[in-house]
DNA sequence: GTCTATAAAAGGATAGAC
DNA sequence: GTCTATCCTTTTATAGAC
């Protein structure tokens, strides 16, 4: 049964991260107090810092977490083939990865500015990394004729904001899957890039 | 000179609105206090509450006035035309208006989940409005042969994240004019929904 | 219409007992 | 490792003087 003292260390803190993740994307880190955190988890607030130091440090974890998250399972990917496979692939990976955590996704987009200016550095700069490896693919693709571009960094900015657009209205219970939105999403890239 | 007290009913209240936008838009509603919009403008927390009835009513009247102004200001386009055409028009119109007011459509993008149910009802009644207006163009071209759509909804909302977007990266000291940037994400949307 | 003053509640974070 | 208790600050909003 429940208990309402005692240690458990092991399983307590991913219990607080996951409590914020879920009330920090909910209602915004501005408007969740770490009583209100503490409370989903079944704690008093003072126990929080037992795992974090502050409540920025508990957002910047999260936000931190899910980038390198991001980056690491897009570079685990296979990376040959054509631009065109590439830029697939891309479109592909950033939907199922984007539709899989909408938590984290908004946290990551929508708190930025809550970020003290030393960790909004650290973010912004993982998330250039991660823009980067789709402006490669199309420079690439543009520099071998198959894809025709004005801008290379606009049409990265363009597809990332389109893609990223699913998870404002995709809803798991809906009336599509998501293999189907892949495909939706990437004929409409296919198409925009085309030479 | 600067007056400390006194009457300045005429002025006060789009000062004070002003400032709102300004800050909601810099650190988030949440984040921000009637003392901080106060200070902005030079008067005392209390002093505001001649203008609003609290702090709710400044957030939602300035996403209702918002959303108002867009649905109006795109209403006033003219409106036949090819489904091309009027795609083309929808785009142009869509970036110049962002482009122009970007505090305004952060705060309309970011702070929906810190209106009451209500005022969010009635802020996505509005919203779905514009939606409605894109895809209507969108499904009258797919019926005339003009676009190839998978999903008219989805195609709908693809279109206006991307357009969105721009809000995110455009700085009006960059490279590129608005304009310019009108045109780029005019050929990757035509070319997006092309048969 | 704005000020000062204040009420009443909530916030982040810490200390010390267990 | 968590609790209770508390410090100190800040918050929204109101009351009454000017």
């Amino acid at each position: 049964m429940a208990r309402t003292q005692g240690s458990h260390s092991q399983i307590t803190g991913p219990r607080i991260r996951s409590a914020a993740l879920k009330l920090f994307s909910e209602r915004g880190y501005a408007a969740v107090s770490m009583r209100q955190i503490a409370s989903e988890v079944g704690l008093q607030a003072g126990a929080l810092y037992n795992y974090t130091p502050d409540k920025q440090a508990l957002l910047f974890s999260l936000m931190k977490g899910h980038m390198d998250e991001l980056l690491t399972a897009y570079r685990a990917l296979p990376r040959g083939g054509t631009p065109q496979a590439r830029l697939e692939t891309f479109v592909r990976f950033h939907i199922a990865f984007h539709l899989d955590r909408p938590e984290a996704v908004f946290i990551s987009y929508m708190e930025l500015r809550n970020l003290t200016p030393e960790n909004f550095a650290l973010i912004e700069e993982l998330r250039g990394a991660y823009e980067t490896e789709l402006q490669t693919i199309l420079t690439t693709g543009h520099d071998q004729g198959d894809f025709a571009l004005t801008d290379s960094k606009i049409s990265t900015m363009a597809v990332i904001a389109m893609l990223t657009g699913v998870t404002t209205w995709y809803r798991p219970k809906g009336r599509l899957s998501v293999d189907q939105v892949q495909d939706i999403y990437w004929d409409m890239v296919r198409k925009a890039v085309l030479a």
